[in-house]
DNA sequence: CTTTTCGCTCAACGTTCGTTGACTCAACGA
DNA sequence: TCGTTGAGTCAACGAACGTTGAGCGAAAAG
């Protein structure tokens, strides 16, 4: 039947990305301590010692399933920078599940939270470089920090609130709120 | 020595307490999965078969150890709700541990997830009572989602840029971006 | 065809966890 | 004073977990 033979490299490199999908989805859905090793030889349909053999620990498998390429930075103005924010962090629902298991078990596993610090000061120091003034930085923060609030109440938390609100309603009632964060005043 | 003896009424309150607290604060540092009943006695001194014989199960340790009293209420007016806010979740650093254990554990433990829905639900009800307009209740859960992602940032990921930030100096800068969001326009 | 490689499975080990039941001993009530 | 209560301890259970090593069978190499 539909089951065809595959040559031995390229057969590893699909279980390896099934895995790595099963990994992820489980990361994203339990966090780092609920998910287990077995639970994700399950949903790849394949054998536990199977997935300890193509990554070593549960540790490394975790860091392989929330790396992901850094978001390109180019330069921008301070207002921009706004649009820039509302369009990236969170809010877009095609949220990456690496990052959906990143974020999950930022709070209880300290490399994931390590990983949310860097990337979070990744994304705080592009947007500071476009912000004027003395305490850009910290500006920069409180915009990463309001953005990853609502996604953490919306894609983790799952607020009814939130539950079928489209993007560009949020967008249209949180860039007044986020303009207001760039320091450029018009009191 | 310093060592009094005491009824037992008062020596079972007085362990009850020390094991809550323990448990507040460990539960705090590590999350629920983390967090072990062997770990909670540890800290409290006192053997864990004890814990067990005073709470039942871990489940229910944890529960008591994040149930608090509900906010007193008043009515407000779209002004003074911004303030309200800025001096109620977590900005100040006194949040209380049993919401810091709740916190933590908000995104791997459904219980805690649960809880931390209904605080957030609760505070969302109270602020949108004192917006005008049609989406209040959207334009308060933002509110309440930003000064969540602030206080994950701040409490809970320790993020270096918001360490030793004057609590007056986060509301500064946070007044006209919550003013924003309360809909009584001034284009 | 023979040998080697390697993707994959199976069965098990050791540890840690939540939880339990039997026990000890000092405080209490009569 | 004597029997009862109840706070606290001790040792152990069963389950689940991450992890390991031996082995099978088909693909690759010769």
């Amino acid at each position: 039947m539909g089951e065809r033979v595959l040559p031995r490299a390229e057969r590893r490199r699909r279980t390896e990305e099934k895995i790595l999908d099963a990994a992820r989805s489980l990361f994203g859905e339990l966090g780092y301590e609920r998910a287990t090793i077995r639970g994700v030889a399950r949903r790849a349909e394949v054998d536990p010692a199977l997935v300890m053999q193509y990554f070593g620990s549960k540790q490394e498998l975790f860091q392989r399933s929330v790396r992901m390429a850094p978001a390109p930075d180019g330069e921008l103005g301070p207002d921009e920078v706004v649009e820039h924010v509302l369009g990236s962090l969170g809010m877009k629902l095609e949220l990456p599940e690496g990052s959906l298991a990143m974020l999950r078990s930022m709070l209880t596993h300290p490399e994931a939270a390590e990983s949310a610090r860097q990337m979070l000061g990744g994304q705080i120091g592009r947007l500071a470089e476009a912000l004027p003034g003395e305490d850009a930085r910290l500006r920069a923060t409180l915009m990463t920090l309001t953005l990853l609030g609502i996604t953490v109440g919306h894609q983790l938390l799952e607020m009814e609130e939130l539950r079928g609100v489209r993007q560009e309603e949020l967008a249209r009632l949180l860039r007044p709120s986020l303009r207001a964060l760039t320091g450029q005043d018009v009191p």
